[in-house]
DNA sequence: CCTTGTGTTCTCCG
DNA sequence: CCGGAGAACACAAG
């Protein structure tokens, strides 16, 4: 599940490698990730490039040359991007050109091919992953729908405050609703409420302010945490350049349920919060 | 059956 | 009965 960590590293990863690189080439092995046609994306992308990379919550925007355009990409559960040089593709030549690292593959719906030989893969087993391309006033449209940057300066302890006070739902509902925080997904929401000590499943409205202040402060702690040690991978995540993220190992409770916490040897429980798996110490978590 | 991000649809309550 | 909040469902495949 690439979450704002996740994304941000691959959106690192791609910057180094693919700006300014000419598209010469299209190929949709899946239309079914494409949410406009594949003559308008090769007809936005072909011989023209990309001129930044940016990120909003989940959602990856990569900006074309045009000033007018931008290529949407968003990872959903299983999705995956991966950059491969042209010398990574046919390195090994001594197998009859076969490629190694094992790209395309069966889960590859979509590749860019730049000037230089090298491809960009855009992977997904599940199918939900989508790329699209819009104007600037669909861009804006679709970004306003996004809450603030939890790792910006719009992201306040007040704000979170604010956005908990009245609300009648559980705090983990809070954390993973994309229109009033941007990024956080099920591991992140779970590791933020450990950390602060407060329960997911505890209704938003009763946390106090000492409560919220750990929130934030576990928000803006862990996320940055994440993003140095380049994101969790617990299935089918990978960084921008197929490798695996070294946070798994820092998972406090995600993926531990029914193992001793890691703070106070506490069988970590397992129930399901805004519909989703969560793990939770009754014991440090009120 | 379970897993999950998000868009859509349904339900409930004031 | 209306509006909005929040919950439930749909999607997909292993």
């Amino acid at each position: 599940m690439p979450e704002l960590p996740e994304v941000e590293t691959i959106r690192r990863d791609l910057e180094q490698y693919i700006l300014n690189l000419r598209i010469k080439k299209v190929t949709a092995i899946s239309s079914k990730v494409l949410r406009t046609s594949l003559k308008n994306l090769q007809k936005k992308l072909l011989n023209t490039h990309i001129t930044a990379i940016t990120r909003r919550g989940k959602l990856l925007i990569f900006s074309l040359h045009d000033e007018k355009h931008h290529l949407l990409i968003h990872l959903k559960m299983t999705g995956q991007l991966i950059y491969r040089t042209k010398k990574f593709l046919i390195a090994g030549g001594h197998s009859l050109g076969q490629r190694i690292g094992g790209l395309p593959d069966a889960y590859t719906r979509l590749i860019l091919t730049f000037q230089n030989g090298a491809e960009l893969f855009l992977n997904d087993m599940r199918l939900f992953a989508y790329a699209h391309i819009v104007d600037h006033p669909t861009l804006e449209k679709t970004l306003s729908a996004f809450g603030p940057e939890p790792l910006s300066s719009d992201f306040t302890k007040n704000y979170l405050e604010i956005i908990l006070k009245k609300r009648q739902t559980s705090i983990k509902a809070i954390l993973l609703n994309q229109t009033l925080i941007a990024g956080i997904g099920n591991i992140y929401a779970d590791e933020v409420c450990f950390a602060a000590g407060i329960r997911p499943d505890r209704k938003a409205s009763t946390i106090k302010k000492d409560g919220v202040a750990r929130l934030h402060e576990a928000i803006i702690t862990i996320l940055p945490l994440a993003i140095t040690k380049r994101g969790t991978t617990f299935n089918s995540y990978v960084d921008g350049t197929g490798k695996k993220g070294n946070f798994v190992s820092h998972l406090q409770v995600y993926g531990h349920g029914g193992k001793p916490c890691p703070r106070c040897g506490t069988t970590l429980q397992k129930k399901k919060v805004a519909g989703r798996g969560t793990v939770i110490c009754p014991q440090c978590q009120k």
